[in-house]
DNA sequence: TCTGCACCTTACCATGATTGGAAGGTCAAG
DNA sequence: CTTGACCTTCCAATCATGGTAAGGTGCAGA
């Protein structure tokens, strides 16, 4: 199976395969005599895996400790679900975060009667040192 | 007033003065004879508008426009508006996004017993090609 | 066998916002 | 005159992804 086929069937461009390996997140492929990488199975079902981890919002980074706790048998469930529940609490955080943004630039546009006269109270915001938003 | 002043005054870090400047967002200093750049309290009120935006989630180029609205006095507060409304609009899909990521991990991360043992609902699920989160 | 086409290779550049370091110049106080 | 704080430019890294260019491989059809 060449690069295109396993891009085919596990969802992962190949140009982001050729980058994962390039990171070392996942091994280095073997090759055909004329250069080009060969995969198996298994590497569809890898590269399944980190999609599916990035769609979930992980990080490379958490994705990395993921797949060595995929790969390790004798791994402790408790490793996986740590890493999750904190993954899970950094995305409230930014969750919570971004509300509130919403909320400010509501707020501000609410009181914008929004016409062709130049005052806006979303811009005399911004520029007055009364309103810091962080 | 020199970049070290400036930064502590608007809260915006030197460096990033000097980012701003050379991509353009703020216009070049004034220079001392020693090369120093040299600042106003304009300049201040400027960098301090910047920072804000920031704070409330606005890309460099939306600042951009924000800026470009906030110097031209004749500017309609529509177009503040509806850029503000457009951003408003692009952060609530991100949140939505990101709440469905939190609700499927913790679904997941209920049925993990998160003990010693090797076996995860959580890994199992991410491994298993029956579930696809986007 | 030649040709064309689809696919592959490496290598480099770009994004966006920020941060870091290195190597060196300026300035004021002691 | 030295010390140290501050400034300068330049270069690079981050993170995940996309794009391009220039060239090699492999296979089907004429």
């Amino acid at each position: 199976m060449k690069i295109g086929d396993l891009a085919k069937t596990s969802g992962v461009n190949a140009k982001m395969v050729r980058h994962y390996e390039a990171i070392g997140l996942i091994a280095k492929a073997s090759r055909t005599d004329g250069g080009y990488r060969t995969y198996s199975e298994t590497d569809v079902q890898f590269l399944r895996f980190i999609r599916r981890a990035r769609g979930l919002g992980f990080s490379m980074k958490e994705i990395k400790k993921l797949l060595s706790l995929w790969k390790n048998k004798s791994r402790s469930s408790q490793d996986v679900k740590a890493l999750t529940s904190l993954h899970v609490k950094n995305l409230e955080l930014k969750i919570q975060e971004m509300q509130e943004m919403v909320h400010n630039l509501k707020k501000l546009s609410q009181s914008c009667h929004g016409d062709h006269r130049p005052d806006c109270p979303i811009i005399e915001s911004l520029s007055d040192s009364a309103n810091d938003f962080r």
